[in-house]
DNA sequence: CGCATCAACTTTCCGATGCAAAGTACGCCG
DNA sequence: CGGCGTACTTTGCATCGGAAAGTTGATGCG
């Protein structure tokens, strides 16, 4: 037992961990549907530039599957969850959620003393 | 209205947001009593260079109050949240929370493939 | 006493990163 | 034809997190 460390979470990856890309993957997972780049550019209130790089992040991740192509003649860029990338955020919430669960009981613990035990 | 980006989660504040000081606060606010540097890096498995300039960053932010003293004749450094810390703490779990709620109901839309596509 | 060791931090260094601003390419009015 | 808008990409930069090295002082040992 060298390693207790009851807050380490290490599940917690770079990756996944990240405001602009949590939020990405959130759209992504909640669509069935690829979505396009302006799409998640406003689902995530992203600028161009931002929403670029971490697509690129996130593809080259294994997380996401970019297609380029057109619709008519505009460029069209859509992107979807690949399998693992689904799976992946899975755990990664599972992290999260053990987070909020074990902050919120030390935020209440904390919070005042003892407080009135609920039913 | 030019906003809407259900999925902006402008809450996730970056020094709060990371994995590090999230181990930090969770502890901290787990412990109403102060808690010690070496309890800190056992707790959150951080090594001392790490651990030191994250306590760093969130004293700078105000977020938590460091005690530099002695125990006998060894430094002793203690550390506990202001209440600003705990209020921003409890504000970002908010916010993970409405994540974790959102990305959960996302993923089981996303699990299950019969998407409603009507030839 | 002198020296090596350990504990408790701090500081430095470096590659990676996020974000913003500028750049590119192309189709579409007028 | 020429400006405008859409759809992205690339570049630049300042910041950041993590590893390693440094510091200070107490303690054990021969």
């Amino acid at each position: 037992m060298s390693e207790p460390a009851p807050y380490a979470y290490d599940g917690l990856d770079r990756v996944l961990h990240e405001r602009a890309r949590l939020s990405l993957l959130t759209s992504l997972a909640a669509h069935p549907k690829p979505l396009a780049f302006s799409d998640l550019k406003q689902l995530c209130g992203l600028t161009d530039g931002n929403l670029s790089r971490h697509l690129g992040v996130l593809e080259e991740a294994g997380l996401v599957e970019i297609h380029k192509g057109y619709e008519g003649r505009r460029p069209l860029t859509t992107c979807r969850l690949t399998p693992a990338g689904r799976q992946r955020f899975v755990a990664y919430l599972a992290v999260l959620e053990r987070v909020v669960r074990d902050a919120a009981e030390a935020a209440r613990q904390g919070d005042r003393g003892p407080e009135p035990l609920p039913a």
